[in-house]
DNA sequence: TTGTACGCGTTATCAG
DNA sequence: CTGATAACGCGTACAA
């Protein structure tokens, strides 16, 4: 008596269905061809043996993985864990697995991870924003592989892409904010390196104000990394002059969240001293005192139609349209005239 | 000329470094055997073809994936997420990749995602909690899987655990809300079904108050969904009580900051009127006003030390020691004594 | 130190 | 409808 210790395999399957491997095959991956009996005298071995194919083994007979990799900076923002949250979900319904890596915003560690996810084998792809070194994409044309970039759109991309337009976004808020009737503002922005959506945000406030014939001079700019605190010590710098700002916009709502608790922790009141918003619409938004005015981003749809268009994309070889949403102004608590208008 | 438009093989690149595949798959995995010059005419190669191991391939071969699968109730929990991205980071180090999948709190999906790892051959798993099945653990242990079960300890657990002791924690923070002289307690806990954390929450605050003599009727409790608007919603059902409770316990910060939005809402000033207090001290903790009382769980720290055990199980076949931390109360601006102690 | 050759579990292409 | 059998890309004894 042996026991049998390793994982079954199709030929164990087949010598107990009395057939050969090529039928169990078959009766796993197209069913209709094989004749009832068959089939039935087959799977009774498979769930007796309780067999399940070997994935590596598969991936190269068939030179295919059903899965998908996906890129982003970092799983600790919101933003992207609910988006790829929903790409996972949409994604397993068809039968895909999600494989996710996370870069730390560092573009070397992207293509790193881009290869490691190419190597096992996805079908494709999705990264986050527009902003890559070009050899990344030429590597990634090299070999062939369909991608989608995400959250991130602008007129004349040339990838595929599925997002917004983060600086006409960022324009529209600024407009608002300028309608208020603010004139001294300063921006909490991300850090631009390699990052489109960052960039585009500034862009956006630049936009608008130029239109009203003012400027958003380097100084009134502190890039900072998108953590609470950090949004908080920029605030301080910029309360620190003389005279401060009466409006701030902040890169993303955790940096709103931030300089909004570095505020109170000044003695100033939101917004009657200080007016500041923010961007996402994250849950955050609505549960600080005063509630944030903000940008909405449609982030569960936007995974949504990323898995749609990565699972055409795989169906078809090739082809693919990108997808833009529209986003809204969330206006709330934190956003009013400066004193004296 | 033909265009190279298939990925590169091991093939291609002895033929490009001029040595044989065998030499290739030597730099590749144990360069120390192989010749200085020789390394360097093989590495060479790689990076000039983009060269990437096929990983089914090296999978089949070898009988070894690399591969670590942690399947989570949701990404859209700060907790799971910094402690994930802790975890892959860990793994990341050692070459060893991640696969996440998520279950949505629900048993069967839990089941199905542990097939789909797996089947794709994880050298080992990361599960959260310990209430699962029974099924589900016979599952894994006739496939000789290691496990490891994070995010939850209790004394005598069977399994391999790195957490920490959810009751314990909780009973301390409850004494620390009973020293303030509340007496009239309510609890806003998450869904306790397949959720043991959720679970020995409610026993914790139950420990302390029974220590004290007192009792948490089920008509105290609202299990809610791991929001704000659940916790805002649950809170506004606590406070239609005459008397309504002048503290409570929330399943964690979120819950916390959504009794805590919606108590403002009402009209009511924490923690003059009422107290709250939350659970795992993630960010939003410190950026709600004012500032929650709650426990300090050590995620990150977690996350890293399941990599360890994990990458050990791994390299030794079997063994692995669970691992607890240390929970400690963060008292902020949340909790105060009641009205007229 | 390096090369040869076989096997890993599956799919796909043929004949039957 | 079913059965041989040749890939698929890599790791690893075994030889040299």
């Amino acid at each position: 008596m042996k026991i049998q210790k390793s994982t079954p395999t199709l030929e164990d399957v087949a010598r107990r269905a009395d057939v050969s491997t090529a039928t169990v095959s078959r009766c796993l991956n197209m069913p209709a061809t094989v004749r009832e009996e068959t089939r039935r005298r087959v799977s009774e071995a498979v769930d007796a043996l309780g067999y399940t194919p070997h994935f590596g083994a598969r991936a190269l007979a068939s030179n295919r993985t059903n899965t998908i990799g996906a890129i982003i900076p970092t799983m600790e923002n919101a933003i992207f864990a609910r988006g790829i949250q929903a790409l996972q979900e949409a994604l397993g319904k068809a039968g895909v697995t999600l494989l996710v890596a996370s870069t730390g915003y560092d573009p070397e560690r992207e293509a790193q991870q881009i290869r490691v996810l190419l190597g096992r084998g996805v079908d494709g792809l999705l990264l986050i924003g527009e902003a890559r070194p070009q050899e990344t994409y030429d590597f990634l044309r090299a070999r062939g592989v369909p991608y989608v970039l995400a959250w991130s759109y602008r007129p004349d991309c040339p990838h595929i892409c599925v997002g917004f337009d983060n600086r006409a976004s960022m324009r529209a808020l600024g407009e608002r904010v300028l309608e208020a009737g603010h004139r001294n503002i300063a921006m909490i922005a991300g850090i631009t390196a390699w990052n489109d959506r960052a960039v585009a945000r500034i862009a956006g406030v630049r936009d608008a104000m130029k239109a009203a014939g003012l400027d958003l001079p380097a100084t009134r700019i502190i890039e900072a990394e998108y953590t609470a605190d950090a949004g908080g010590a920029a605030l301080n710098k910029f309360m620190a002059l003389d005279p401060h700002p009466t409006a701030i916009f902040c890169g993303n709502d955790v940096l709103a969240a931030g300089a909004l608790r570095e505020a109170r922790r000044l003695g100033l009141s939101v917004p009657d001293d200080l007016s500041i918003v923010g961007f996402d619409d994250i849950d955050l938004a609505a549960i600080v005192e005063p509630q944030l005015t903000t940008v909405h981003v449609p982030h569960r749809r936007m995974g949504l139609t990323a898995a749609k268009i990565l699972l055409a994309i795989r169906e078809e070889g090739k082809g693919g349209k990108s997808a833009v949403f529209r986003t809204e102004i969330v206006e709330r608590g934190s956003l009013a005239p400066p004193h004296g208008s």
